[in-house]
DNA sequence: ATTAGCACTACCCCCTAATGAGTGCTAATA
DNA sequence: TATTAGCACTCATTAGGGGGTAGTGCTAAT
């Protein structure tokens, strides 16, 4: 048993013995950075024989087999079969993924094709949230998602009260962010267009520029508190207030390129595909870890086990958050296999998020 | 030769020998049905003996392989090597749906299901298609599509006009449909938003209930008509609401299931689906055929090579137009492959789009 | 600590033979 | 004359067997 050899005590804690308090050694790590590298490229189990040739530091076959052997019992890597290669395990990849340099730039070449060209043509977000989605959907050759921005931290321009039907009005709100967002409220008596005009105006001067968070709370106070109650205006603004500014979309996001997953030669076999394209479906699981990546600043990366959802256990999804002047809208991401080259797909996440930022505050309204 | 005996005269011509002229017999007509119901089911070459179990009338099989040899002849059927099983031809689908009396109705438990809630829920027609699409492509296992109402057709419910900053207008359209459609118009001077909300009060008072194609064209005709050039309100609206109804927007469509196909059977190979795939990319081609399909009342159905557009010769479409009280504002469409079971998909397809009409004509805004 | 050498494993590819579902043709039959 | 039984033939599919190969683990030598 000669596992000792290739560990080496975690700088500062001086446990032994326990695996997890232990760091691997330079060597070990070259190697199975080696590994990862080749199989993502190849996408098959890699040998110690083909590994000596191509890793820099000339090392035997039979070396490269006694340091396999050990990442192997150590959970970086598995064997498909006794006499197969090797093939990095998810905590391989989370190994491999930490230990880049976060500095890898997009080359110029791509850089070129990144490029958003809907503030011309007067598109509102949804539209470059899609051109954005598409892009990096074609370049990744990966499915793409991006979630819309979330109406709780937007603040409003304008809101427009349209009279519709005795009981129907329809809503139409519009914030700094860009975004229109229609809906329609049902109220019990009915509206003349010029009342509701009264209203809006009442609601537009109150609330311009408060985010929707800050006037559902505001709204909520003036409910409470009684004081308007006998101004009639005011009471009706408070009250249909409440039903228009009442949240209600649960959430959005755009998806692109979900074909290139069942078209992706490491999706070897189709069952592997089908729970991510359920959980597409279902969308509630993928918004939730483009909601998580939101509260941080930079790329996110969930390799394969690491996802809550079991049907995103078998892929890796890389995300970053997108924002205007203000605040962080929302985010984009990549959903591919767990062998996807994480080096070049996240600093083309990366740089699409920042383009798309870029985009996304020069055309707000403000 | 024995062809002579499985064709009959067409009734009333008197012309023979032409292949074109001459109708199948009915027992032809049997087989043939026989065949392709059965492929239909298997997705696999039917043989004589197989059909001669499963047939209603008793033909054994070598007479069967007579009627088969001479439908093959006819451009009905074809075999994908000397020995396999018989496969049907575009031909001889269409042959089946014509013979296929158009009165299938769907079983009720179906029925039970195609129900869309949104009305409810206040959403608006977008929604709705949404909710359409998603439900026939989960009760057809195939792709669905469905184009958005025609921005032409549509009568003009409301205009907004929101000043948002120095050079830039955002326009917002309602529809009587249910239709909101949001853009930015680019405009050299600043206006002011009371001046902007005169401008809106001219257009809505002006042009509410008028289709945007007639609105286009009374404007135009303003223009050419150079009796308002001096009242600065009219001539501001006019070239404002000009930019404004500019139709712009190529005509929108939804998609979902896109990744039944792949994981259908019938289309063994992938390669079979890329074509199809890039079609829906692209769009153009099955929004053609779904505009087109807006044109006559009822099911329309476009067949394998039928189709104009060569990606989507290997597919089969089956759309039906949606409406409202007044126009027809779209449809509704599956494709899948060309060996899909026409009878049931048909009805669902036709089944779906009425009730898609009435739901969006119970929400229109008259 | 490293490496060369060797026995062993299991997949993959190719060849072959057997199977079987299907056809077309011909002669017998009703 | 239309239908059917029989038969020879075709060809995809499958199973089995051998050789090749890429890989492993272990041991002994360096």
């Amino acid at each position: 048993m000669h596992r000792g050899f290739l560990l080496r005590k975690k700088t500062g804690t001086g446990k032994k013995g326990v695996l997890e308090n232990l760091v691997l050694n330079e060597r070990a790590q070259l190697v199975l950075q080696s590994i990862i590298e080749n199989y993502i490229q190849s996408s098959e189990p890699i040998g110690s024989r083909t590994l000596s040739k191509s890793i820099a530091a000339t090392l035997s076959p039979a070396t490269i087999r006694n340091i396999m052997s050990d990442l192997a019992e150590l959970g970086y890597l598995i064997q498909t079969h006794t006499s197969a290669g090797r093939v990095p395990t998810d905590k391989a990849y989370r190994f491999y993924v930490n230990s880049l340099s976060t500095a890898t730039s997009v080359p110029d070449q791509i850089k070129q094709k990144i490029s958003l060209t809907s503030t011309e043509q007067g598109l509102q977000v949804e539209g470059i949230l899609a051109e954005a989605v598409r892009l990096l959907a074609d370049l990744t050759k990966f499915a793409c998602v991006v979630s819309t921005p979330k109406a709780s931290v937007s603040r409003l321009q304008r809101i427009e009260l349209i009279n519709i039907s005795e009981d129907r009005i329809l809503v139409i709100l519009v914030t700094k962010a860009g975004v229109v967002r229609d809906k329609i409220i049902f109220v019990k008596e009915s509206h003349s267009q010029e009342f509701l005009n009264s209203v809006a105006a009442f609601l537009n001067d109150e609330f311009e520029d408060h985010s929707m968070q800050e006037i559902r709370e505001q709204i909520h106070q003036s409910l409470v508190d009684d004081r308007n109650r006998y101004h009639d205006l005011l009471a009706h603004a408070v009250r249909l207030g409440k039903k228009a500014f009442e949240l209600n979309n649960p959430g959005e996001m755009l998806i692109d390129g979900q074909m290139n997953l069942l078209l992706d030669s490491h999706f070897h076999e189709q069952s592997s595909v089908r729970p991510i394209i359920d959980a597409f479906d279902q969308k509630n699981a993928i918004l939730k870890i483009l909601d998580d990546s939101m509260k941080h600043k930079g790329v996110h990366i969930f390799i394969g086990i690491e996802n809550d959802s079991k049907q995103l256990q078998g892929c890796s999804l890389i995300t970053a958050s997108y924002h205007n002047k203000q605040n962080v809208l929302g985010s984009i991401g990549v959903v591919g296999p767990t062998s996807m080259d994480y080096k070049s797909i996240i600093s083309m996440v990366d740089y699409t998020a920042k383009i798309l930022s870029k985009t996304i505050t020069e055309q707000s309204y403000d």
